[in-house]
DNA sequence: CGTATCCGATACACGAACGTATCCGATAGC
DNA sequence: GCTATCGGATACGTTCGTGTATCGGATACG
C-alpha cells in the first residue's frame, strides 16, 4: 500500500536494467493470474529466476515494481496504437468501395484487437482500474494513461470512419467509449467462456452494426 | 482461494441469522474499500462487533463468506428491478407526448441508477468480475447471476421502449448491453473523479442520445 | 593478474493473519 | 428456577510473507 511513484533513474547498469526486466516480465504474468495483492514478492522472484535479495535491491515494493510495470505496458501500448495510425494511411485509400457490414467490423476490431486482446493484460488492466476506483492516487495515473490511450484510439477510429465516409451521430469521444465499452464486455466474456474474441465471428458482427448504427453517411 | 459453494443451511437459529447477518453487512463495507483479498477477517469481525470466534462459527472462510454476501446481493438487485418492472406498468400510460431527449435520458437512466450506482456496489462488482475471469468456478456464479439481471434488464428496456413508441436497430441484447457498458464507465468515472453519477447532467444526455442513437420509432 | 565494486544470494528476526481448542455466559426447555 | 446446549470470546501455536543485514561471486578497471 506505499504510495506509487514513478521513478525512472535513468542511471542504471545495463545488468540492473536485464533484471528489472525480467522482474517485470515475471510480475506480469504473476500479478495477471494470481492479482496484485495476492501475489507475493517471492513468487514474482521465483519466476524470474532470482530471489527477494534481488528484487530488493532493484525495487523498494511490489506496488512500486506494479507501478514500473503499468508504466511499460502503457508505453509498449501507445506504441503499438501509433504504428496502426500510420499504417492506417495506406488503408484510407483502398476503401473506396461501398463498405459493407463485415468489411467495416473488420476494420474496426483489427484496430481494437491487438493492443488489447491478450487475456493477461485484460485481467491486470481490470485490476489496474478497480485500484483506481478506490485509491485517489492511483485514480490520477489511470486516468491520464486513459486520456492518452484514448485520444489515439479517436484519432484511429476518425480516420477509419474518414476512409469509408461516415461520420457519428454522437460525439466522438462518446461513440469511442461505446465502441470500447462494448469491445471490453465481448472480450471479457470470451475470457469467462474460455475462448479469445478473435475466433468469435458474432463479435465481428456485433461491432460492425453497433458502428453503423451510431454512424451514418457523411 | 476455498472453493465457493453456496451452502444456505435453512435451518438457522435467529440469533445465528442475525449474526451471520451482520457479518454479512460487514463484509460488504471492508469488501469493498480494502479489496476483498487484502482484507482479513479480524477486520470484518472488527466492523460487526465480533471476535474472529463468532466468524469461525458461522463461516469456514472468507471465500465462503463472500459467497453468501454475492448470493444475498443478488437477491436484493433482482428485487429491487422486479419492483421497478412494475412499477413500470402505470408508467407505460403516461408517456404518450412525443419524447425529447431529456425525457428519454432520464426515463431510462432511473432504471440503471438505484440498483447499481451505490460506489459500494460498484467496488464489490468489479471485483467479483475480476474473479470471475480468473477462476472459472466463480465464472460459471458470474454467469448465472449475470444472466438473471440481463433478463430483468432487458425486459425493463423493452418497456421503457414499448411506452416511448421506440425499437431498437440492434439485437435488444446487444442495445442493452451497450447502454449496460457505457453505464458503467460513467459510473466508473464518476467515482474516480470523486462525484455520483446522480448528479451529473451530461451523464444523462448522453445515454438519452445514445440511445436515441441506437433505436428508431417503431 | 590483482583488486575494488557492484549485485544478487543467504540467513535471520519480526509481525500479521490464520485456524483451533477451550472457556464462559446467555438462552431455551423442563 | 435449574440445567443443558448453543454461540460467541479468549488464548494459543503455526504458518507465511516481509524486510534487512551480511556474505560471496562476478565483472570492470588498473
Amino acid at each position: 500500500m506505499a504510495p506509487i511513484s514513478t521513478e525512472t533513474d535513468a542511471l542504471l547498469t545495463p545488468r540492473r536494467q536485464r533484471t528489472r526486466e525480467r522482474l517485470i516480465d515475471a510480475a506480469y504474468d504473476v500479478f495477471a493470474e494470481e492479482g496484485v495483492h495476492a501475489s507475493t514478492v517471492e513468487q514474482v522472484c521465483e519466476r524470474a529466476g532470482f530471489t527477494r535479495g534481488a528484487f530488493y535491491s532493484n525495487f523498494t515494493s511490489k506496488e512500486e515494481l506494479f507501478a514500473a510495470l503499468m508504466e511499460r505496458q502503457q508505453d509498449i501500448l501507445l506504441a503499438a496504437l501509433a504504428t496502426k495510425v500510420d499504417a492506417l494511411g495506406p488503408h484510407l485509400e483502398k476503401v473506396t468501395t461501398p463498405l459493407d457490414e463485415d468489411g467495416l467490423g473488420e476494420l474496426l476490431l483489427d484496430f481494437f484487437i491487438g493492443p488489447m486482446d491478450d487475456r493477461t493484460w485484460c485481467l491486470i488492466d481490470h485490476e489496474f482500474r478497480l485500484m483506481s476506483l478506490r485509491d485517489p492516487e492511483v485514480a490520477v495515473v489511470f486516468r491520464t494513461h486513459q486520456a492518452q490511450f484514448e485520444a489515439s484510439l479517436i484519432e484511429i477510429v476518425q480516420r477509419a470512419l474518414d476512409s469509408v465516409g461516415r461520420t457519428f451521430v454522437v460525439p466522438t469521444g462518446v461513440g469511442v467509449r461505446v465502441l470500447g465499452s462494448l469491445y471490453q464486455d465481448m472480450l471479457q466474456r470470451g475470457i469467462r467462456d474460455g475462448h479469445s474474441v478473435r475466433d468469435q465471428a458474432d463479435a465481428r458482427t456485433t461491432m460492425a452494426r453497433l458502428v453503423l448504427a451510431i454512424t451514418r453517411p457523411v
